[in-house]
RNA sequence: GGGCGAUUAGCUCAGUUGGUUAGAGCACCUGCUUUACACGCAGGGAGUCGGGGGUUCGAGUCCCUCAUCGCCCA
């Protein structure tokens, strides 16, 4: 084994032999109940970002922990066609080409990007193997696959059927960019810095005008009335008149409508119906006409007459200038507002009225609403569930329809001859209503979340009755980022439920954003992404993981960089040195290689090991359960760098010096096994390494598994746990501690052995069969172990007042006396301090009444032994003054 | 406008049924080429747990309120 652990001999190789061992499939011989994870599909032609780093290190961990702990194990990976992203980069492409998709037309640019995506389709795949993901491959789903494709079908035709999809004409979200239709989730609203202009709107009758506020003077062009708030006293005797629209020949009514604020602008709104979605709805409440003035391409159209063909924002440039000619802008007023942008490509969102397939959702929600609410569905962390109700508890119909060319083309089929829909399960050659065979299927694509809505049962084959739909569906915890709980997992739960009639899983864990250092979320447009297949190569998949999860909390954003990385691999490294600690011991063949299970362990060091281990995998069992990953890891890294290496490893090179000893082998080889086990599903890599050269020169016996992957995860073994050895151990750590510290503080090395006389009291036992430990670990060598309390001081000694007893160092010279009086005073100052504290607590009459009975016990011991020490102090003060 | 989160050591963060004198990593200071590891070892300094109020025997933890930052929804 190499002096320092080293990533890139080890991954590669490693992860060949799991997956050619077959080991990401899951066991169906057993008769657990299986664990099951569905991945959340990348884009089929994405590269891995720091997201997915994210999401693979969270489920890899959970998947690796369920597989260890034998339930029968499936995580099944699978990509996503993702409608508007990938063909924007497929067009992108072309234009370098000079190329756009019209010219190509739809059967050819489809050929593309299905060349695009049989080329780049892999690469995904092959970035997630670097992680280490331990996903079943020979379940891997594409969401545009024959299975995915039937279970959008089916899903479609069943809902239309039951009269949950519909087409309507409405006013939708439109990016002209883009030039297709989106749904709500897909708009992001900011605030940028824009005008409310004030107009005059003249009465068609000469008599006076009104003054109407907007920030969009363009869309003044599709005018069709003038709303004010029936409350309004201002525009009493106005409603009901009439407006001449300047700029046009329009004449449009004044109307009452209790949607116009009275508060905002003028109190008097234009109302724009073919533009605006609260327009639309004061227009559709009063029969106003609908005039769209503006065309999917953000151009003006015909009925902007003279502006026709002229982009919006210049149009908006153009009347502000003709409004002022005509004396009718009465003013401009700086105004920030909120505007609505388009979630992929930013342009500024184009409210407009489009026909689009919708799916009713409120019917959908219901079941996935008491789902939650009856806690058959749990999602973690619980504040996201308020999150989740208003969601549902306020949903609103999901526009399906995308005018694109990629994706699932909506299975519609329009009659020429009597326009009736056809909408089948094959694809039809008649219409189902006249039979003629003019027919020709709707030109959309569906949403992408339809089709991933679905993935939680078309991943199983869905909607055919499929041995794996039986056993995997449905599925155990559904992990993914939080910001996309409406798009995905709310959608899942709705979909699932419709098809399956089941909740598709029982836990939704929920992960946070990985930010840049300054805590700013990463983005290509900002240039501050870190590359995680850099980081790999730079660090190891193993750092990199432990550092995306180590010390998290669900649903907490984290900030990512170079410290932290360096620290995981560090540990990684701490650990692989450990093991060429232990391994080098067992190699040498002195002493039987027996690891399995150490019996009859006697040795104090051994007892106390063993019984940490076990709390701690006591701990990390009931932490990986209550789903606290970050927190077992940090249990799991101490116990391994405070306590086996600092302490155990280094307490045992004494017998393993000493020949008759008691060997420390088998416990320290027995730790470290358990502990690789601990770590697995945390750094996968770099354990599964060791273990395989552990297990190379260790007696493993019959029922040894092949691999640690699939290794039994550890469970607590009451019968190793020995309380007393942990006391006695924690007191002797403490004591030699003290010892060191003032070593330390008098500046003397710690190699230099110092006399030292030790007052053990009741304690004398343990001193003495640790005398050789406190030697070699304080830098002492003692002369004298008494079972009093105190000795008396010898010229040239100081003292130190440990709680379990005192220590006499002999340092001569370097004795000040007033210095030493000064140091134990403070220390008696703040002993006293803490007893009187207690004192206080404990003389309370409610607290000992009202906490329970083991907490005020230990109180009392703090107390015993806080007292116990200050009378040692007070006694080595008067001996000194 | 509504909701959520964050605010704990110089920095990044843990702290999950309320119960030691609040922890870690990094950074900093001192000393160590101790034969697993300098990606290391030993020791050290450093926090009125954002402010205020409340509940409680007891509050970083629960409640109210304010502030600052961030996110989500409208």
């Amino acid at each position: 084994m190499s002096r320092a652990y080293n990533p890139s001999d080890t991954e590669g190789r490693i992860y060949k032999s799991w997956e050619d061992s077959g080991y990401f499939q899951p066991n169906t011989s057993s008769d657990k109940p299986p664990f099951v994870m569905i991945m959340p599909p990348p884009n089929v032609t994405g590269e891995l970002h720091m997201g997915h780093a994210l999401t693979v290190a969270v489920e890899d961990m959970i998947v690796r922990w369920h597989r260890m702990k034998g339930e029968p194990t499936l995580y099944l990976p699978g990509t996503d066609h993702a409608g508007i992203a990938t063909q924007v980069v497929v067009e992108r492409l072309l234009a370098t080409e000079g190329l756009n998709r019209y010219q190509l037309g739809r059967e050819k640019f489809e050929a593309r990007v299905w060349e695009w995506v049989e080329t780049y389709g892999d690469r995904i795949y092959e970035q997630l193997r670097r992680l280490g993901t331990s996903c079943d491959w020979s379940r891997s789903t594409f969401t545009l696959d024959e299975t995915p494709r039937a279970a959008v079908r089916k899903t479609f035709v069943d809902l239309y059927e039951k009269g949950l999809i519909y087409r309507g004409e409405r006013i939708a979200n439109w990016c002209p960019r883009c030039s297709t239709a989106l749904s709500e989730l897909e708009v992001k609203y900011k605030e940028i810095d824009g005008n409310l202009y004030h107009i005059k709107y003249p009465f068609a009758d000469g008599s006076g005008f009104l003054v109407v506020a907007t920030t969009r003077p363009e869309t003044m062009l599709g005018d069709t009335g003038v709303a004010v708030n029936p409350g309004d006293d201002r525009f009493k005797g106005k409603i009901g008149k009439k407006i001449s629209l300047p700029l046009t020949n329009r004449v449009i009514p004044v109307i009452a409508d209790d949607a116009v604020e009275v508060e905002f602008g003028t109190g008097a709104l234009k109302v724009t119906p073919a533009h605006d979605p609260i327009d639309f709805e004061i227009g559709s409440r009063n029969e106003l006409p609908f005039i769209t003035v503006i065309n999917n391409d953000g151009k003006m159209n015909t009925e902007a007459g003279k502006f026709q063909n002229t982009d919006r924002f210049e149009c908006r440039k153009l009347i502000q200038k003709e409004l002022e000619a005509k004396e009718l802008l009465v003013e401009t007023e700086s105004f920030r507002h909120s505007v609505g942008h388009c979630d992929r490509c930013d342009e500024i969102i184009e409210p407009l009225i489009s026909k689009q397939w919708y799916v009713s959702m409120k019917s959908l929600a219901e079941p996935a609403i008491k789902a939650v609410k009856d806690e058959e569905i749990q999602i973690i962390p619980e504040r996201f569930t308020s999150v989740y109700f208003d969601w549902m508890e306020n949903i609103r119909d999901w526009p399906v329809s995308r005018q694109l060319w990629w994706g699932h083309q909506i299975p519609v089929w329009y009659c020429k001859d009597c326009s009736a829909e056809t909408v089948p399960l094959e694809d039809p050659t008649n219409c189902q209503s006249c039979g003629s065979k003019e027919i020709y299927q709707d030109q959309d694509v569906l949403d992408t979340w339809f089709s991933s809505g679905l993935w939680t049962h078309s991943t199983l084959g869905w909607p055919d009755d499929t041995e794996d739909l039986r056993s995997f569906y449905p599925g155990s915890v559904m992990e993914t980022g939080y910001d996309i709980i409406f798009f995905w997992v709310a959608r899942m739960i709705m979909l699932g439920m419709a098809n399956m009639g089941e909740i598709p899983f029982h836990t939704i864990y929920l992960h946070g954003l990985v930010l840049d250092p300054e805590g700013v979320k990463m983005s290509k447009t900002k240039g501050n992404v870190l590359n995680p297949l850099d980081l790999i190569d730079e660090y190891g998949a193993d750092a990199l993981r432990f550092a995306l999860t180590t010390g998290t909390t669900a649903g907490n954003n984290l900030r990512m960089n170079e410290q932290k990385l360096e620290s995981s691999r560090n540990f990684a490294n701490k650990l692989w040195n450990a093991s060429r600690f232990v391994i080098s011991n067992l190699n040498s063949g002195k002493k039987a290689p027996d690891f399995c299970r150490p019996q009859n362990v006697i040795h104090r060091h051994d007892q106390w090991i063993l019984s940490r281990l076990n709390q701690v995998t006591a701990d990390v069992n009931r932490l990986m359960g209550d789903f606290q990953f970050g927190e077992a890891q940090t249990q799991i890294h101490d116990f391994l760098w405070n306590e086996y290496c600092d302490w155990y490893i280094e307490l045992t090179k004494d017998r393993l010096r000493t020949e008759g000893a008691e060997s420390p082998i088998p416990t320290l080889a027995y730790v470290l096994e358990q502990t690789l086990r601990l770590l697995h599903p945390f750094l996968p890599f770099v354990t599964e390494e060791i273990w395989g050269n552990l297990c190379k020169v260790g007696e493993t016996g019959d029922e040894w598994p092949d691999s640690l992957i699939m290794a039994e995860y550890p469970e607590i073994r009451t019968s190793v746990m020995n309380d007393n050895s942990v006391t006695e151990m924690t007191k002797l750590i403490e004591f030699i501690r003290a010892i060191r510290n003032m070593k330390s503080e008098f500046n003397i090395q710690q190699r230099q052995k110092i006399t030292c006389r030790v007052a053990a009291g009741t304690e004398s036992s343990l001193m003495e069969t640790e005398s050789s430990t406190i030697e070699n670990f304080a830098g002492v060598s003692i002369s004298e172990i008494s079972d009093s309390a105190l000795l008396e001081m010898q010229t040239g000694e100081i003292s130190i007042v440990a709680n379990v007893a005192t220590a006499y160092l002999e340092l001569g010279d370097n004795v000040d006396l007033s210095a030493e009086l000064a140091r134990l005073q403070s220390e008696r100052d703040e002993i006293s301090k803490y007893i009187s504290s207690l004192n206080k607590r404990l003389s309370n009459q409610s607290f000992v009444e009202k906490a329970p009975a083991e907490v005020v016990e230990k109180e009392k011991e703090r107390l015993q032994r806080s007292q116990d020490r200050e009378t040692r102090i007070n006694e080595i003060l008067a001996t000194l003054k």
